[in-house]
RNA sequence: GCGCCCGUAGCUCAACUGGAUAGAGCAUUAGUCUUCGGAACUAAGGGUUGGGGGUUCAAAUCCCUCCGGGCGUACCA
């Protein structure tokens, strides 16, 4: 509807030459007697041609050449809107093309051609993920779903470092516990890892080698080991919701193969780092930033700036049109130092789209639970997923806006899940499948001959959502939303419960019958493919 | 102190990125089933959008200021 109207301005602008210096856009309307489509391009245009908003909008209307058996009304509103009242008989075609496309309904070719990258999750393997990893995890999949959704080519990439501090300490945790096995009295440091798994890999390693291992040094076999099998973890807890990096990314290669002496180089070339108190400062001030920062230590050792300055330069180079990093907010300071970096060094850093999400509060029974992976309190994502399920910790991560600093009770989580939306929208699936079914039997079939039928407000209503879809798939995409999806499914369900409640089939006369089938069907299809963008299964029953 | 994010119904969150009368779910209350899945539907109550100023035809949304919370503010990542 909205390229017809579309379609519609472009033709009136050839008569108002005005029509070409704004951006027509249409909104849908929250209340349903303002029509189906409203444009405010006539208040817009006020301060311009110094005329009543209403007189514009009339001459705007004059000039569109609108096709009755399309739209049945225009009129002009309140302060200057144009309403748009399209026919019932138009607005029930969407049927037709729902059911011809089926599972690539709401797919698009807008960015046909474009290849992105979303780099996300990227934990180092020092332990389990957390809740707190959830959120980023499933967040990052979806966005890379919706993406794809319209048209672009999407790898999603995971980024780690297993050569730093923190990895020197998992090897040494590992091998202290493992000595504490063999009998040995240690001093287990507080700083340390805590956690259960760092016995549960020192006593895997007891079990496989005795105590050979006992003067091996933590950096090898016991780092080493660590790292394989949190890492394996990692990708278990990640698979369980559906989400598979094709890309891991080392950022260890990085100095192997010179990556970052080369950027040390470009900026010293430019003249932008220089020496000071023995370590090597980044002059970001000149860059626009607040303040200069080291980039190499003085121990001869990068800061993490540099490393993740490179490691962008390496995704430049591969060519990604877009390049998309999802980071807790706990790394809200980090990025602008990476981003005027890679400005100063050529590359359009326009092309890299950082976003943060907030953090995510944990709440048992009402009271917040602090987490700490290195203390070794904190809920896993796997006890998430045993407890409500992947399908509920998917939707719950994506329903809100990641600039949200969400609550997550795990108790409500527990008791209400049968009340979670999740459930609401996999219903009306499971509901639809299980009607086509017995309709079937009855020796009765979808059809779209006769879509004009489908008149009452109910069927109208559910057929404007419907409407929506694509339009709804793509603003999510363009704006990185992905709990808009969640939003527009919980309307399109209550507006098929509505429909169902109220329009029988069975019963009705054949026509009617067989085009208010076609219209549930329909339905299905938007709500799987929409549970399909969040990773949400469809069940055909429950 | 400074930077980023947040503050909307009792609770958890939306609001088409500046649009018309701020909406959903949960909770509360009152209803709807001899027939297609009641995990449903109908209706009611509940708001000075944290406070105050400003910008304009129009502000929850943008700007200023104050209050409250989160995360940062490293030669940790």
């Amino acid at each position: 509807m909205e390229e017809y109207l579309q379609s519609l301005f472009n033709e009136a602008s050839k008569k108002l030459n005005y029509l070409n210096d704004i951006k027509i856009t249409f909104d849908v309307p929250k209340i349903l007697s303002h029509g189906d489509y409203s444009s405010n391009t006539a208040m817009l245009l006020v301060k311009r041609l110094k005329k009543d908003p209403r007189q514009i909008a009339q001459e705007i209307i004059s000039a569109l050449p609108v096709d009755s058996t399309v739209i049945e009304k225009t009129e002009i509103a309140g302060p200057g809107f144009i309403n748009f009242f399209f026919t019932p008989a138009y607005i029930a075609q969407i049927t037709k093309d729902i059911l011809a496309r089926e599972d690539n309904y709401g797919r698009s070719e807008k960015y046909k051609g474009k290849s992105a990258n979303v780099e996300f999750v990227s934990a180092n393997p020092t332990g389990p993920l957390t809740v707190g990893h959830g959120r980023n995890a499933v967040f990052g999949d979806t966005i890379a779903n919706l993406l794809e959704w319209v048209g672009y080519s999407v790898d999603r990439e995971y980024y780690f470092n297993n050569a730093g501090r923190q990895m020197r300490v998992l090897g040494d945790s590992v091998r202290l516990r493992f000595l504490e096995l063999l009998g040995q009295k240690i001093d287990f440091p507080e700083d340390y890892y805590q956690g259960e798994y760092i016995k549960d890999i020192a006593k895997s390693l007891l079990d496989e080698h005795g105590d050979k291992l006992i003067e091996e040094p933590a950096e090898g076999i016991f780092k080493r080991t660590a790292e394989a099998e949190i890492f394996k973890d990692i990708k278990h807890s990640l698979e369980r919701l559906k989400i598979i990096h094709k890309i891991f990314f080392n950022e260890n290669s990085l100095y192997e193969e010179g990556k970052i002496q080369k950027t040390i180089d470009a900026f010293k070339s430019k003249n932008l780092a220089y020496e000071k108190d023995g370590a090597t400062w980044l002059k970001l001030i000149e860059l626009g930033n607040e303040q200069d920062k080291v980039i190499v230590k003085s121990t001869g050792e990068p800061t993490y700036r540099l490393p993740d300055i490179a490691y962008h330069i390496e995704k430049f180079n591969r060519g990604y049109d877009l390049m998309i990093d999802i980071f807790g907010s706990d790394h809200n300071a980090t990025y602008p130092d990476v981003l005027a970096g890679l400005k100063a060094l050529g590359y359009d850093s326009d092309k890299v789209k950082v976003l943060i999400h907030q953090f995510v509060t944990i709440m048992d029974g009402g009271e917040v639970v602090k987490m700490s992976t290195r203390k070794a309190n904190y809920i896993t994502l796997d006890q998430l997923v045993d407890e409500v399920g992947a399908d509920v910790v998917r939707y719950f991560f994506n329903m809100r806006s990641i600039t949200t600093h969400m609550n997550f009770d795990l108790l409500l989580a527990k008791k209400q899940s049968d009340e979670n939306p999740v459930f609401y929208l996999q219903y009306a699936h499971a509901r639809i499948c299980s009607i086509v079914k017995m309709i079937e039997k009855e020796n009765l079939h979808a059809s779209t001959k006769n879509l004009e039928l489908l008149s009452t407000d109910e069927e109208q209503q559910l057929l404007r959502k419907l409407h929506q879809f694509k339009n709804e798939v793509q603003l999510s995409a363009e704006f990185f939303e992905t709990h808009r999806i969640c939003t527009y499914l919980e309307e399109l369900a209550a507006a098929f419960h509505k429909f169902y409640t109220f329009c029988r089939i069975l019963g009705s006369e054949r026509k009617l019958a067989e085009a208010r089938l076609s219209l549930a069907l329909a339905t299905k299809i938007v709500l799987k493919n929409g549970l399909t963008i969040l990773g949400v299964s469809a069940p055909e029953r429950m």
